[in-house]
DNA sequence: TGTACATCAGTGAACGCGCGTTCACTGATGTAC
DNA sequence: TGTACATCAGTGAACGCGCGTTCACTGATGTAC
């Protein structure tokens, strides 16, 4: 078993993609390794160059891969009605438990936002869009950037709070949280 | 210049934490060396463990340091005003762009928070206890998780952003949230 | 107060290890005739 | 349709490097007499 098919190629391809989405997530960027990611896809390390010309490449790509499976169904939505509904199913599903115990298939700017901040490289504009398209399906105004800040905030703090019962508690005030802040929608500037 | 006396070893410890807190957060635990630090301390790499068992242990008791740092004045407050006021200016320095740009003496959870999630050692205990310091000062019931979550949220994404204009306006936009959260106290739950 | 000696903060070389990346190699795939 | 050959996806050893940690050493500090 040495080379494969164009069609193997890209089955690969997207397998390295769709670890290295998940497991940077789940152990962030520094911490995952090029081997990690490549055991993961049933690869050996050597193999990845015919893939990716860097490790930093591949984690722009696979943020990319990450903002889409996290956001792609709520944009789908093309009437308002079904843009109202799906805006509904995210924050519900954002503010879950099962989010907060599922990091790696969970919101990337959540799980790296603070580790890409630091970083100068290209997955900080990578970053920046996934940020702009998220605001997007919250609220077309800046309502939807506070909103947002409320939900990664909250399950950053679970997250860090899963194991007593603070977690639930703290996914409870975010949801009490958004609920607030689109009651208050008229009176704050 | 080889052995000091104990008072300046002691200088040497505070020097070497201060550091550490301060290039963790800038840096994150990960990206931080044991070198980085006790080079920024004025010390070399060797002299480290007569100061702490690993460096798990430092960062443990860095992460604490940073919890004093940020939060001592606002806990300082003793009549119900005082710590009005406190919480007041809490918030408002916490949604500065000052606090923004200044990753590496501001809110070691913000910084650090997804990081240590991960993270099972005992700095994740000490981070918690933070949450719980930090909540306490915004507000004595759940309120002060939904108020913590929107400006850990909001400082985590104005960072990101931090080039564009768009940063500015998520600290803004946290700013109005805080005040709609506040406003709509009563009626929800 | 002086002297002899144990202590130990700080130095810098060294340790094993895993990192990102490179490279010679293999052998099935795809192509040219 | 067969045959000869170039391509190239994947393998695994190897590269230089920096990591956390250890250790023999130095010489000023603190202590015992």
């Amino acid at each position: 078993m040495t080379r494969m098919s164009a069609a193997e190629k890209e089955k690969s391809h997207k397998r390295i993609l769709h670890a290295a989405a998940r497991l940077f997530r789940e152990r962030g960027v520094e911490a995952t390794s090029v081997t990690d990611v490549m055991q993961a896809a049933g690869l050996t390390h050597g193999g990845f160059y015919k893939h990716f010309p860097s490790k930093q490449a591949l984690v722009t790509e696979a943020f990319r891969q990450a903002s889409d499976e996290s956001l792609s169904e709520a944009e789908g939505a093309s009437t308002a009605a079904a843009r109202a509904t799906a805006r509904a199913r995210y924050i519900t599903r954002y503010l879950s438990s099962g989010h907060a115990k599922d990091v790696g298939h969970g919101c990337p700017l959540a799980a790296l936002g603070a580790e890409i901040a630091r970083d100068g490289g290209p997955v900080r504009n990578e970053a920046i869009k996934t940020l702009e398209r998220m605001a997007a399906v919250l609220a077309p105004d800046d309502k939807g950037l506070a909103i947002m800040a409320l939900l990664l905030g909250s399950v950053t703090l679970a997250r860090l709070a899963e194991t007593s019962d603070l977690g639930a508690r703290i996914l409870d005030a975010g949801r009490r949280g958004v609920a607030a802040l689109e009651a208050c929608q008229h009176e704050s500037l």
